[in-house]
DNA sequence: CGCTAACATGATAGCGCTAACATAGCGAAT
DNA sequence: ATTCGCTATGTTAGCGCTATCATGTTAGCG
């Protein structure tokens, strides 16, 4: 029964300074500390320099953890993309994360793999971090999922595609982009035009783009053929060629899901030694500088992705410091780029 | 004085279930519900049934912020690279990820920008945060770095090249990489090489490549010019191209510190008309399949950069679940891809 | 000279969870 | 019957920080 009873069960986690060391080291209190460190304006000058010596004699590295759960707030950012094989994800990414990481948010990265169960978890998890906004790839989100995000009073932001959103959402219009392609290959004569697309299940952005095409081409009389391969890539592109040319022998253009096909397509073409466009039209999506450099030139179609991620990270940001959102939604747009290639 | 007087410091930060509240509502204490969600073998099992329904109905979430700072481990692995342009970098951190989130840790991605000072920034946040274990794309880092990993008592992975490591470490050797592509042009006759990157400074394992390459023609009493580019990309390739034929007229090998530089030279030889590999040479480093699909095919290194990553992970992983490393370095070698560019 | 406002600092009490130790129950071994 | 060991569960006391409220101190005012 003695005083010393509460010292058995010490359990100091690691030997790092503590802020209470940097306050008693700078003759202050923890609180002044905490406030020198993050709320430089609230303390005095002459009072903020001893405790940033003191931090810096005892290198003091801030608990983020315990400062996320005092106050409930963590700066976490969670960012949850279907895959990280696929470019377009990462120049989201990258847009997102300069513009979080300079206002001080860290990102959380989750990789669902197209699996809306495992969106569900992911976000469970983060939601477990304090995550102060989450950003999710595209609309579609299970049962689950939606409950989850409709009830947890944080920003959320939707970005690739517009729709029906959550709340915010920054993206393009697919289906638009399709019919915009499709106009350019009947306004280049091409009537017999095929859709390839990889795992567009998955990819159901590509599927929305082929819908676009497909309305185009049906109001104006024609078909509008699908082919679907099980993967992506160059290499699938030159899969693709050979099946269509196999299985669609009068087709005269390939409107393709995305870049990767399409260049591999073409590629793969002039191996054939088959003329582009004269015998077979070639169009992409996406505008990687990959199908800007090989001849002919690609046409495709050219979305601002990086910006897309800076855009859709400002209005969060926007939203959690307190300031008004003028819209909750954006649209991006897209280019279309004429190549040689149609 | 009254005993309301707590009542009034009151501020829980959310509506969300506490695991106390699970806990009572499944009629356990809230260790015995803590144990049955992170420790099932530790609770019996009709026991653990009534908490996972407990944490159902209530629509629980872990708060992991207190979990972490109660336990003082958060498996958070801090990733930090110096680059998300470079898709390189991608293709380790995907090799991470999928490892780390298959054994439940959560990435931290930290992007240096190729600033040494970040770098110093964004591990001092990473530790803030607790996090289990670093990985770094590679071996260089400032003083200040250096003193806080080696200190900090967390397994340090560093990835990507091989030397002098301060823990673990998975990579190539990029010297010996310079070496091989450098006799196989001299095999291949070229006696007149020019080797051309990108921003070396930064991207300095470009500069050990260009070092083993010069050391093998010199060791051949030939010269070993260099030409550095500002910029990276298919663009930059070309620009190089232009250059060399400018400024080096007698060249007739290229040797290119990457593929994307490599193949943007390829394509733009293409434009000008100019054979490949009878008037130049060129060759690159990464093995990317954009590389394998232009014709010429590239001759390139490729290096099993997913592969590379996922052994970091699984090597990380096995010390933090205290299993005796058994060797702390491991070379992942490459591989010469001989195209038809050279 | 008192009164207020603005500023600077501090004392206290948690945030929600888990480590460490404690206890209870039960069958097997002594 | 006592002891031991094992399993299942509970009690207590923090982890390191910040929100909240309280207090002291100085400047500004009529």
């Amino acid at each position: 029964m003695s005083n010393d009873v509460h010292n058995s069960r010490r359990r100091r986690s690691t030997e790092q300074p503590t802020l209470k060391q940097v306050a008693d080291a700078a003759g202050v209190s923890a609180i002044t500390a905490s406030r020198a460190l993050n709320r430089p304006d609230q303390v005095n000058e002459r009072t903020r320099a001893r405790v940033l010596e003191a931090v810096e004699r005892l290198g003091y590295v801030p608990n983020l953890v315990a400062g996320s759960l005092a106050s409930a707030r963590s700066r976490f950012i969670a960012v949850i993309v279907p895959s990280l094989a696929n470019s377009v994800f990462i120049e989201v990414i990258q847009g997102l994360q300069e513009t979080f990481e300079a206002q001080g948010y860290q990102i959380l990265l989750g990789n669902t793999e197209y699996d809306l169960e495992r969106e569900y978890q992911l976000i469970r998890t983060f939601l477990g971090w304090s995550c102060s906004a989450l950003v999710t790839a595209g609309l579609r989100h299970n049962e689950a999922c939606r409950t989850l995000l409709a009830n947890c009073d944080k920003p959320i932001m939707e970005v690739m595609e517009l729709g029906e959103a959550l709340d915010l959402n920054v993206g393009l219009d697919h289906t638009e982009a399709g019919r915009c392609m499709a106009r350019h290959l009947l306004e280049r004569g091409h009537r017999q035009a095929l859709f390839i697309g990889a795992r567009l299940a998955g990819d159901y952005r590509a599927g929305m783009r082929y819908a676009g095409h497909r309305e185009v081409f049906e109001q104006a009389g024609l078909a509008a053929p699908l082919l679907e391969l099980e993967r992506g890539g160059l290499d699938a592109g030159a899969t693709g060629l050979e099946r269509a040319l196999a299985e669609h022998p009068g087709i005269g253009a390939i409107h393709f899901a995305n870049d990767d096909l399409a260049t591999g397509a073409l590629l793969h073409a002039q191996r054939l030694g088959l003329e582009v466009p004269q015998k077979i039209a070639i169009a992409g999506f996406n505008g990687l500088p990959l199908g800007q450099h090989v001849t002919p030139r690609l046409t495709t179609i050219r979305s601002p992705r990086q910006a897309m991620g800076e855009l859709a990270a400002m209005e969060v940001i926007r939203r959690l410091e307190g300031q008004r959102v003028l819209r909750r939604q954006h649209d991006v747009g897209f280019e279309l780029l004429v190549g040689n290639s149609t």
